[in-house]
Formats: C-alpha cells, structure tokens, sequence
RNA sequence: GGGGCUGUAGCUCAGCUGGUUAGAGUGCCGGUCUGUCACACCGGAGGUCGCGGGUUCGAGCCCCGUCAGCCCCGCCA
C-alpha cells in the first residue's frame, strides 16, 4: 500500500509517485488549496492539495485530525520561501492525485497533533487513552530507543557466551521480600503460584547446572506501592555466571552499560570507580551518591562545644553524631529555599536542620547559634557560604543530610563536574537489623556470599559482617544489583539460622536451592539491571511510564484497559476463592 | 498505612474578600479564503465546577468525608 515513509521523503525523491499511509497530524485548508500533515512512524510530511485534483481536494477538506488516509501523489519542491527547516521533510511536499480515507477517526479526547507550547494533557487522561498518547513522537522515540537497547544488550551477551534462558512466571510463593502477586490455583485448591520478583534461584540452579553464563531480558513483579522510578512489574536485564568473583562480574557489566550508552549515543569511559557503602553514606548520605557533584558531608561532632546549643550537646552526649554540609555560595539560599530544605529532612524523620549563612555582617541563622561560632570557623565558612547539617542518630542524620544535599544542588542549580558519573558501590552490610522487630534481615538477599574477611563475625557480630553485594550507580540512580552467591550448603544454612529460620523452615522454602547446592555448585554471582530505568535515564525522561509502552498509576492500575477488575463469582468458584467482605 | 499537591467546557487554564447570567485560549460544528506550516477571518454549540454531606440568605470559593491522578515517607529480600 506504501512506497515510503511520511518521514522520509526528501529532495532526493522529487519527482517520484509516491503512497503514503498515516494519520491526519494537522490541516491547513486555505479552500482552493489544502495543506495536510501526515505523520506515520518515520515522521511527518505535508500533502499538498490542489485544483487539479478536484475530488481530492474535497476530501481533503473534509479530513479531521488523526483520521488514517492512504495519499498517493508526487513529490515536489517546495515552492521559493515555503521551506520548512523545522521538518525533516521540509523541503518538499506531496502534490496529492488521489486520497483515501481507510481510517475515520473521532474527535481525539487528548491532542496528539499539538501546536508550538500547547501543553500536555494531564497524565491521568494520557494514560486512559494511552493509544492516542503513544502517537506523539517523543513516546515513540523513547519505545523505538527501548527496542534498541534490548537489541544491544541481547547481542552484547551473546557475544560474550552467556545464554538467554526463560525462567518460569508461575512460581513458588516466598514470604520474604517484597509482597508478591499470587496467582490461584484451579488444580490444587487453597495452592498459590507467585509472579517472580527476580529469577533469583532459577538462575542459581542454572549455575549449578553447569550453563555457565547465563542472562535473560526478565520480567518481574512486586506487589509494592510504585513511585516514578518503580512500576509493579518491570523488566531487569538479569545475568549470572560461574567461576567469577566480583571483579568479572563489573568487568561485564562496564562492558555492558558503555555498550547501551553508545547505543544511545553517549561516550563514557571504564573502569567505572569503586566507593564503599560505608564512605558513600558518610559522603553523600546516600548508597547510590551522585557524583557529578563535589559536594561532600562532613562529620562535625567534635566541633559541639561549650558554646553549641543544649540539644547539640545533649545529642553527642548520647553517642550520636553530628553531620555537616558546607555550601560554597550556599548564603544565596532564600529563606523560602532554607525552610524547603528543613522540610525536606524531617521527611527523611530528621529533627530538623541546622542552617547558617555567612554575609558581609558575620554569620546568621539558627545554625551559627546552635553550633557555634568556633564551629563555622572550624570549617572555613567563608562570606557567601552557607552551612547545613543534621544530628542525630548516623542511620537518620545521613539520609537526611543526602537528601538535603540533592535539593540545594537543584535549588543552586550547581553544574555537574561531569556528564556520567558510574561508581560501583560495594562492600555492603551483610544485615540490617528492622528496627521494629529487631530482627536480622539480609540488606540484598539470603543467599549473598558473605565477604571472606568477615567470616569470623558471623556469629559474634553479624551486623558487622560485609557482604560481597555490589551496586552499580549512575548520576544518583541504582542501575541494578548483584551479589557473589553462597555455594557452600553448610554455610548457605548458617546464613537462614541467622536470619531467625529453623532448619526445617529453610528446608521447606529452600530445599530446593540447598539440594542444588548439595550437588555440586560452582562458584558463581551475578547480578539484575533495571532496564527500564536505563531506558528512562538515557531517553531523557521524568517517569518509568515514559519508557513503558502499557504502564501502571501509582496505585498500580491500568487505566486504559481497567486493570485491576473484579470478576464473576463462578470464576471464583472454579479458583476456590471467596471474596471476604 | 501516612503526608503534600492537583481536580472548573473535549483539552490547557483563569475565576478577587463567599454575591446576580462561571470566562479565555485551543479543539469541535457551520461559513469565507490558492502557498499554509500555531493559516487567517466571521458565526455557533459546548459546564454534574471530581463525588457526597455540612455551614450560610447565598458556595466553584469555607468545613467534613470520599474518589482519582501525581510527588514523597513507610514498603521495595
């Protein structure tokens, strides 16, 4: 039916009959003359129509936006002064003979064809006609930039021995973690499947298997209230490979990131660097730091003096420690942006923030009070600057200070130092302890290899204990996860004990994972990717949901399709499931 | 589970201190128009002010509740 794409027309083609297919973008009817845009997924080219096609001129006339049209017509230059440099097609248009309408279209209920600084609809409304929003260019730029990006880590992988290997979707329930979405099952009843929230053991028993190298494009589900950088279900770039320490494991994925940022056109440069968790909380009061700015927390607990204020003091009499952000050109902070950043800690459930600034006239705010005089000094506030800090305990202090940290690089509108800025961050706590139950819980996951060093302080001191757990993170943002993996059966069990799991708990969500160990497992780690985020981070975007062809709301429904629904109770029936209400 | 923001015409928004008949742009419908590209011009239709309740002589505006979307905390092995 199409000789070529909207899009791609150019002078080359003049002179050419050409058929076109696509949708009614905008119209422009002058009366003897009419102009249409006709965009498909190649882009957009103006049909032109004229006297000497009469009948198609009428039709042309009559066209409303977004209806589908097949155009046949010649290709022609644009007459002197009527170039579009704004198009890609812009120096040529099609002379239209004949026009069909193949697709009558109603009024959309959100504008697709919009004009210069029209805004978007709202989101909602975007997302119910999600069918009309994905015609806009920008959100087919950012699936086709998807498409690639699959296709490149697909080949990278490949390339490198690993093989794509499906895991299944219905799988085993497990009760830690995430909540998971359970699936009924009509042959056993009172029995669940569950939607995988990784391919985590699957991929483990391919190791022990002997496969080697494995990676697949997976899809996995968490039944957790979704934020703008985290859907219900989502797609991770998940691999795993034996007889590898941690060093092959960064290697490949250095390898892999450069290669899907060259896909997108971006130029970065390995090894990427290496940070502690321990240095990165202290830092930038944050396990995923952005480094692309200097500006760094510093521990001001032995500068709470004589002259510091009582809660200061009383804090540090407590154990607890007091951090520090120095703010070069920080005083330019408005009192509205100070009293924002104050409430920007306490979400993080800080006490509050101390700030100061330093003008002509010495230092002023509740901070210069509170710490002290001998304090600013102790730190080199200079004329212009400003300080901000936390106190408290360092589990609340720092995040507080972290976050506080990314506001006023926003606020100031700081320039990054570099454009890409990828550290591996590693040597993470083994265990975090829930401060509600005060129970042991794996910071990544039960079956992450304790690091060597720390074997002796398992049972003395778990928390203590480091792990050979490893985050990539870029700009701010974890790009993924990963972990060398326990293949040692005693050890793995060790592990469960000190997670509060009797032997016949393990047995009985594990068993499988522990008789693969017991069967010979090689050494082996791996780690998951968020490719959606990739997908967003490199598409320029705002949201997961731009980079997501069918997204969820925050509330994890589908709009447009009306996901979730309720359902008949004869398929209840059949499912042995009562709704209680 | 908690906090914040938003909800007015198909869409994007304005709507003063609570006051008569709720406006604009765009889209839509009708008309004029042969070089437009945000076409221009003339005319017209279009409203459950998210929903429910309350206060008031009177509510788009105030109060309570609720729903939805978004952002954040918790949660996300």
């Amino acid at each position: 039916m199409r000789t070529h794409g909207c899009g791609e027309l150019r002078s080359e083609h003049v002179g050419q009959e050409v058929s076109l297919g696509g949708w009614v973008h905008r119209r422009r009817d002058l009366g003897g003359l009419v102009f249409i845009d006709l965009r498909d997924r190649a882009g957009i080219a103006q049909v032109a129509f004229g006297p000497e096609a009469p009948e198609a001129l009428a039709r042309a006339g009559g066209l409303s936006a977004e209806t589908v049209v097949l155009v046949r017509g010649v290709v022609v230059p644009r007459p002197a002064g009527q170039v579009n440099r704004e198009m890609a097609t812009g120096e040529v248009e099609v002379r239209a003979s004949a026009v069909a309408i193949v697709g009558p279209a109603a009024a959309p209920a959100i504008p697709v064809g919009r004009v210069r600084g029209e805004e978007l609809a709202a989101e909602e409304l975007r997302l119910r006609h999600r069918h009309l929003d994905l015609r806009r260019p920008e959100l087919l730029r950012n699936l086709e930039l998807r498409h690639r990006l699959l296709q490149r880590a697909r080949r990278e992988l490949s390339a490198r021995g690993f093989l794509e290997i499906e895991t299944p979707i219905l799988g085993k329930p497990t009760p830690e973690g995430a909540r998971d979405y359970l699936v009924p099952s009509r042959v056993h009843p009172g029995e669940f499947y569950a939607l995988p929230q990784s391919p985590q053991i699957y991929k483990q028993l391919l190791m022990v298997a002997g496969f080697d190298r494995y990676f697949q494009l997976a899809r996995c589900f968490r039944d957790e209230d979704p934020r703008a950088d985290r859907q219900p279900e989502f797609t991770q770039i998940d691999l795993e490979a034996s007889f590898v320490g941690p060093e092959d494991i960064y290697a490949v994925t250095d390898d892999l990131l450069v290669a899907l940022w060259d896909e997108a056109g971006e130029e970065v440069v390995t090894p990427f660097s290496r940070m502690p968790y321990r240095e990165a909380m202290q830092r930038y009061g944050s396990d995923k730091p952005d480094l692309r700015f200097d500006l760094e927390i510093r521990d001001g607990t032995d500068l709470v003096g004589e002259g510091s204020g009582d809660f200061l003091r009383a804090s540090v009499a407590r154990g607890e420690r007091v951090r520090l952000l120095v703010v070069p050109e920080g005083a330019t902070l408005s009192r509205k942006d100070l009293d924002a950043l104050t409430e920007e800690a306490r979400a993080m459930r800080a006490p509050g923030l101390l700030w100061a600034r330093r003008g002509p006239d010495g230092a002023s705010g509740p901070g210069a009070h509170a710490l002290g005089e001998p304090a600013l000094a102790a730190v080199a506030l200079a004329e212009g600057d400003a300080l901000l800090g936390c106190w408290g305990v360092d589990a609340v202090a720092l995040p507080a200070l972290g976050r506080v940290r990314l506001e006023v690089i926003r606020r100031l509108r700081l320039a990054p130092r570099v454009r890409h800025a990828f550290v591996w961050i590693e040597q993470f706590p083994m265990f975090v302890r829930d401060p509600e139950s005060g129970a042991l819980v794996p910071m990544h996951h039960p079956f992450t290899a304790p690091h060597p060093d720390d074997l002796a302080l398992l049972e003395p001191d778990p928390e203590r204990v480091r792990s050979l757990h490893y985050d990539p993170v870029y700009n701010g943002t974890e790009l993924g996860s990963g972990s060398i993996r326990i293949v040692d059966p005693a050890l793995q069990s060790k592990i469960f004990g000190r997670l509060g799991l009797t032997p016949e708990e393990a047995e009985r969500r594990f068993g499988f994972l522990l008789e693969g160990l017991r069967a010979g497992a090689p050494p082996h780690g791996g780690i998951a990717l968020g490719f959606d985020r990739i997908v967003m981070l490199l598409a320029g975007g705002e949201s997961l949901r731009d980079v997501i062809a069918f997204p969820k709301t925050t509330a994890a429904r589908a709009l447009f399709e009306g996901a979730p629904a309720a359902v008949r109770e004869e398929d209840l029936d059949v499912l042995h499931l009562r709704i209680r209400r």
